[in-house]
DNA sequence: CTATTATCGACAACATGGTTGACCATATCG
DNA sequence: CGATATGGTCAACCATGTTGTCGATAATAG
């Protein structure tokens, strides 16, 4: 397996490249994974950026504005994402009473329910994780990241979204 | 800071959903940072996923239909990149004398210049994880992810890309 | 040697999920 | 009350995927 990723540096210890490939690799199975159940469970049309959105909005509600400060992309794109979640089911928008510019963005019981369970899937491939590695392991490795990514939240801002 | 992931758990040990943000948020640090000196230093139109087309063409040069088997796409979609490439200068086609169906898509000079700097530049963005963490922890936080993603290679076949 | 079949690269149409700019309705403030 | 700020939406566009189709060329079977 020399094919790849070795054009200029001959055998150094490991490459720079590798990192973020490593990175990626992992958000992707375990996203995969989750995603995969989550369409065997009912849940076919859930795209990871659905799951991310609902996860944002969570039990309370949002405005679409604060939807997308939360998300970090544009309002319109938020107002986008949120169409598709009404169109699906996940959730609809209800007029704030107190400001009728306002329209608060709720989930549905579907929406919750699909929430639920992705929770208990996340748990799960982190469990995996957990058994592969060892809870010391694992520990480690999420405290590493928290170091060198401290402002993990929901910033999923990619232009697209993780092929199906 | 309770206000975000915490819908239904109150206060477990780690949630599940907080591991794929963590890894997300660590490719992307790397990714943003790569990109943006990338930028400083003459190559302010090259995306992330040009990065790793050009890391999956190489020195050798590739057909359409082996890019597309590298990245994970469809050969259609290789081609589009192809053309983004070539259009800002990065790779050429050219024709294979030995089967006039094929065409080999080779980097130029400044595809390889491109290339060369960004392999620096990831060696360097890897160098300061490990000033932070220490070459004992980023080796095992390495370790642990080739062992939960062994298939890291170029498969970074999302449907779009890193926003900026 | 020719006829069939397979492969290569491209074209077209479409989906998804971003972007920016414009705009109206409503709230807030001087 | 009038000026300004804010919230949500529409329209146009872009990037990067997808599938289906197809012509040109190569490889293979008869």
């Amino acid at each position: 397996m020399t094919e790849y990723g070795r054009h200029a540096a001959p055998d150094r210890a490991t490459e720079g490249y590798e990192l973020p490939l490593l990175l990626f690799a992992g958000f992707r199975s375990i996203i995969d994974r989750v995603h995969a159940e989550l369409a065997d469970q009912g849940h076919p049309d859930l795209r990871p950026a659905h799951g991310f959105a609902m996860q944002a909005i969570g039990s309370d509600g949002v405005t679409a504005t604060e939807l997308a400060r939360r998300l970090g992309i544009s309002k319109q794109a938020a107002g986008k994402t949120t169409d598709r979640l009404e169109l699906l089911g996940y959730v609809h928008r209800v007029a704030d009473r107190a400001d009728a510019r306002q329209k608060v963005i709720r989930l549905t019981p579907r929406g919750i329910e699909a929430l639920v369970r992705s929770a208990a899937l996340f748990d799960a491939a982190r469990a995996q994780w957990s058994t592969v590695l060892g809870p010391d392991r694992l520990a480690a490795l999420e405290d590493g990241l928290r170091a060198m990514a401290p402002d993990a939240r929901y910033r999923l801002d990619a232009a697209g979204w993780f092929g199906v």
